[in-house]
RNA sequence: GUGAGUGUAGCCCAGAGGCCUAAGGCGCCAGGUUGUGGCCCUGGAUACCGAGGGUUCGAAUCCCUCCACUCACCCCA
């Protein structure tokens, strides 16, 4: 074999396309509900725009990023996440002077150079929504309740919802001091990372999986209990509002998320089992990133999931999706006026709106109606020299095996009824 | 980036130094009716045994290198 997908990608083959389609309709779906509008954006951006939003020091751009040059020098990436576009183009296009706050979807195409396993790929699909323009707590309420009901009209339940608050721009500085604080001390009994991250990004020390780490994270203090006043009524009043919608959370003190970006609100779905840490899906408040771009002030909040993990939990849960429809009509020609018949034949009834398919070739009636049979066709149309003769076609019920001879003309009404 | 496992036809796989000019099942193609499917029967095509090198009289089977896949760490969707 001369070429191969490149390593991390996969091509979704048409026996998968059920799921992919079932997903998309039910995303789009709650999208209307909630009022959201789609919005797409390149697939390649500027790879400043994602070191600037993402974090210049995380390992999404640090060592995950597709970044490379255009035929002009241009420093470009395949974009690593998707709020960082989505924010762009609100500022690019202004969307700052419509209401607010601005609510869009996306589908995109997410790239990083990571190293492929279960629910993990180079290449993945994501839907996510953004609300840009409102501070309120209800509207991160209505975020998670809208992502929960999103998997929830999947079919999804073997999940939890991990929530933390890690404060903003303005706690956040004296709640890392007293990580620090707390963990110097400790620095023997962590592993290497952690004792880098403690200068680096302390916030990262709490979702070290090593055992050592683990025992010290359980004891740390948490940022939600070194919150600023602002910060502190906004995560109070947002469990408020989910206990009021009747939603079942768990506040994970150590939930941090891996893009410098967010602020306050963070939360991620949690499958109960499978794999590894193959999050559905998560998201946050991002209050700072607009400015960040170069907006004013803008507070928002978004989420996403990978369409391919959702596949993997549908699949895991033995959730069954609307297959593909079936060929409403097979039509096995043979001999060579057959042949220009059927061509006829099958566009008028395609005009009318009938599906169907045309056995193109010079194979045996056998063969042809095998085929009619394997792909589930309901009815078969034969033509040969008897029906060019008589000037009539052969209408063959493929379920029950009866076969009448019907004019070309009288196909249109017999199987238009059917539908 | 690190570690472990795997790599035989489109798919699932047997095969553990010569009997392999590689088996079976699914699928595919053809035939069993002179123009008729699903079941059944018969026949057929498709594999330079992941790639390259080595050991050997002889390798799919042993060794080395590389590549890919899978799983896990890491990180996240």
């Amino acid at each position: 074999m001369l070429f191969k997908a490149p390593r991390g990608t996969a091509d979704i083959l048409p026996d998968e396309q059920a799921y992919w389609r079932y997903i998309e309709e039910k995303a789009v779906a709650v999208c209307k509900l909630y009022g959201y509008q789609r919005m797409d954006t390149p697939t390649f951006e500027d790879a400043g725009l994602f070191a600037r939003s993402v974090g210049e020091g995380t390992d999404i751009v640090n060592k995950e990023m597709y970044v490379f040059k255009d035929r002009s020098d241009n420093e470009l990436a395949l974009q690593p996440e998707g709020t960082a576009s989505i924010c762009r183009a609100y500022l690019e296009h202004g969307m700052d002077n419509l209401p607010q706050p601005v609510k869009l979807y996306y589908f995109a195409d997410i790239f990083r150079y990571e190293r492929p396993q279960a629910g993990r790929y180079r290449q993945h699909h994501q839907f996510g929504c953004e609300a840009i323009g409102e501070a309120s707590p209800m509207l991160d309420a209505e975020v998670i309740q809208m992502a929960l009901w999103f998997f929830k009209s999947l079919g999804l339940t073997q999940f939890t919802l991990q929530l933390n608050s890690i404060g903003c721009k303005q706690c956040r500085p004296d709640y890392l001091l007293k990580l620090a604080e707390y963990y110097t001390p400790l620095t023997p009994s962590l592993c290497e990372d952690c004792r880098t991250r403690i200068v680096k990004n302390p916030l990262r020390l709490l979702d070290c999986k090593k055992p050592g780490c683990q025992a010290a994270a359980e004891e740390a203090p948490r940022s939600s209990d070194h919150l600023c006043e602002g910060c502190h009524d906004h995560f109070e009043a947002l469990k408020i509002y989910l206990e009021a919608l009747g939603i079942v959370y768990g506040v994970n003190h150590r939930l941090v998320r891996g893009l410098d970006y967010y602020t306050r609100t963070v939360f991620e779905f949690q499958p109960l089992e499978g794999g590894s840490q193959s999050a559905l899906g998560g998201g946050g408040r991002y209050d700072d990133l607009i400015t960040e771009l170069g907006g004013k002030q803008t507070p928002a909040i978004g989420f996403a999931t990978g369409m391919e993990r959702i596949v993997l939990n549908l699949k895991n849960q033995g959730i069954e999706v609307p297959g593909q429809v079936k060929p409403a009509v097979f039509m096995a020609c043979m001999g060579n006026s057959a042949k220009i018949e059927a061509l006829k034949t099958a566009s008028d009834l395609r005009e009318a709106g009938i599906p169907v398919i045309v056995a193109a070739g010079d194979r045996s009636l056998k063969a042809q109606l095998r085929q009619a049979n394997s792909l589930g066709a309901i009815y078969a149309v034969i033509i040969g020299d008897d029906e060019i003769n008589e000037g009539m076609v052969t209408l063959r019920n493929m379920g029950t095996s009866e076969q009448q001879v019907v004019e070309p003309e009288e196909l249109k009404t017999i199987l238009g009824a059917q539908e």
